[in-house]
DNA sequence: CTTGACCTTCAAGTGGCTTGAAGGTGTACG
DNA sequence: CGTACACCTTCAAGCCACTTGAAGGTCAAG
């Protein structure tokens, strides 16, 4: 007889919440386990290796389109490595972008808190909302 | 007279979309503008200023409820320079750790399309997947 | 007088879930 | 035996910050 995990316990060992778990089986991403008589889902070590490879693929931010896609190919026994790696190449490069927008963004707000304290609050005449109003000064300063 | 412009050339200005915008005063965040007699939105000057702000906040990634609450400061008369201040610590915070996190990321992407490249498709025993699936293989090259 | 670019409102969709309501199950304890 | 408690079930709605679409009104130019 085959051991099965309850969703509880299969959440915690590959790290989705039971939510997660419930939501890609309601999207048909992942396959409808097996229920025990009173229909508790039962996952299976099978299920849990799928589950771990769906967890790894989100934990690297693929999308869920293309997770669906992946597990597709993979239940239909075809190699699924051209989908992985474009997908890969395509988040590489997505998040190559944000990373960078992100850290302009940073290097205004740091610029923006050090002003700050270096500034006397009277407002409205001196108020560090004119220089996050101002965006003009700010770039000079900054960007 | 004072001259007003209509959402579009307001959108472009300020660099907001005009759906933004409309969503904006539906929330309550933004003031609801004059109307024409045909029913159009006729923003003025200050309005135009007080978009620009709010389009200058949402560029920095302040929440909206914390936009919301800075104009209502605003509205009020109060300065609300220690709410913005606050979000900047914090969104500053946030974001350090959001670009932490995707520098991991970017880091093991970019490892497992290198290791892509390398490597003859031979599925189902060898595939860049196998290596996605294979977490600790990756965390031991990577993390 | 029609074309086309603008504008209006309201509803629904996006992504990736989480949260809540209302109820069933399974086990340990008294 | 009852009951407390942690788990499970489904379905609906909420979250964020919008965008998109439908169905229609307005206005200036040609």
């Amino acid at each position: 007889m085959e051991q099965t995990f309850r969703i509880g316990e299969a959440a915690k060992q590959v790290g989705l919440s039971t939510s997660a778990i419930r939501y890609y089986e309601s999207l048909d991403i992942l396959p409808s386990p097996e229920r025990t008589h009173s229909g508790y889902r039962g996952y299976t070590d099978d299920d849990l290796d799928l589950l771990r490879f769906v967890a790894r693929l989100r934990a690297l931010e693929f999308p869920l389109s293309d997770v669906r896609e992946i597990i597709a190919l993979r239940r239909d026994g075809k190699a699924p490595c051209g989908a992985v790696r474009s997908t890969i190449s395509r988040e590489a490069e997505a998040i190559q972008g944000r990373i960078e927008d992100l850290r302009k963004l940073q290097t205004e707000l740091r610029t923006l808190e050090e002003t700050a304290n270096d500034l006397p609050d009277n407002w409205p005449t001196v108020c560090v909302c004119n220089l996050v109003a101002d965006s003009a000064s700010i770039r000079t300063a900054v960007l």
